[in-house]
DNA sequence: TTTT
DNA sequence: TTTT
């Protein structure tokens, strides 16, 4: 039966990307993403809570993050849940979850350079990222959807 | 920073509730859900992959669980992602993610009984649930949304 | 700057779909779709709502809604909003929205006949749909994603 | 039958937002919200397709974005689709759709003041708001999520 | 106009 | 472990 899966978030990444190239040509970054709740207590205080999520991304999506994302980055993801299940070496079933992304939206990006005038309408521009604190400034209006190749 | 967590998901139970009461007056549900994502892979065959993610309800909502859910029944869900972590005996971090269930639809529910003649409009149904197989027919049009009073 | 811009629907057909062919080769369908909302009122008696919603699909999903589909189908929509504009004879402004489908799937659909042994996984079956009442069964696991080639 | 209907949105404000108090106590809010979309059209072309959205806020939000959103604010919208529908003059059938908000969420703010040493945990601050181009700076981790009493 |  |  089909079914739908469905993960939409909010937030701001917690560290750079993790970005491997694998031999295959396949590119996977790994991010790190907070969504804060706020509500009150019974007592009338504010207390907040944070949920961090492992997001996984691939091949264009992936190329894109290690470019234009940073440490505090905020982000628009949407996705699908993922759960990889293994035996550790006790034989105890083990369970690890995250989300496979499947298009993200850059929030709040005013965007750096405002000189926009990529005739071409290429999200990914050419220049390699060299510099640690110094994203690209990433074209306006890019969502970055993917065709997901990879079904699982 | 304010986010946004939320998780939309269609699937089928794959087994009954299971329910417990504490001493607190709570109520827990948990139920496990199967996601199946049919595709094609590159030599044109048909694969099915299927997800499955445990959910958590509580209170008001657990109830209504208990009393109409079965194995095998479609739902439609939405919540948000929660993922506790501990350590274990070896001290290694350990993680565990389910879903916070804040509102469900049964769906493709033609009802087993027809006799919905509940004019108190009352989604809560008196009668204690005793069989293992006959769900009580839930009233129609039912979305069960909870006011969340646990905030995480 | 990159939005988003999202629906998401479960509810049933009103009427059977009206599906027209272009000259041009495309294929759309028009379906009409309610989605009911259930409340209490102050005094406590049980209120219905219904929202009807006008969804446009094009295409390959037109095909599949046009086969499978029929008034009280009931279904999961995922789509984005369109509102086109346009001057009436009196020169007043005149809007009009619709759902623009992106994926649908679905439910409850106990699937009329059984006889679903379609080796080929495909979606699109080859006999034309002649009658009122018979719908085709759907291949089962079928979650109509269009790669959507008409951006608006 | 229970339904879901369901708009998500990421979108900046088309311009300041237009607030009824009512005589009955009620506080309405109208607002103007842009999604754009970016693609490429079938010569690699890049272009942009911008969607406008009319929104509708009451009481504790309405307020809430009275007082903090302006033209250009980016926000995340959690709502419903509503149809009105009415004969105008000639007897002609009408409709009109907006998105009663639910829930929203300031994006990439991060907040004029740092100051929010905000212990009420109050997201209505005090004083009102005078200025034009002058929001005042909401608390941080602000969630507007309002308990809905208005069904429809 | 659907559904329960 | 579900469903088709």
């Amino acid at each position: 039966m089909a079914g739908v899966n469905k993960v939409i978030l909010v937030g701001n990444l917690g560290k750079d990307p993790e970005v491997r190239h694998l031999e295959s040509g396949s590119v996977v970054a790994n991010l790190t993403l907070a969504t804060t709740e706020a509500y009150k207590d019974r007592n009338g205080n504010r207390v907040e809570n944070t949920e961090w999520h492992d997001l996984e991304l691939w091949d264009g999506q992936a190329k894109v993050a290690e470019q234009y994302l940073r440490k505090g980055s905020q982000i628009f993801v949407e996705g699908k849940i993922k759960t990889d299940t293994w035996q550790d070496e006790q034989g105890n079933n083990r369970k690890r979850t995250k989300i496979r992304v499947l298009s993200f939206t850059m929030l709040g990006s005013k965007g750096g350079a405002e000189n926009n005038s990529n005739s071409s309408g290429s999200n990914t521009m050419s220049q390699p990222n060299t510099g640690q604190q110094q994203p690209a400034s990433m074209p306006s209006g890019s969502n970055m959807e993917e065709e997901d190749d990879l079904p699982f």
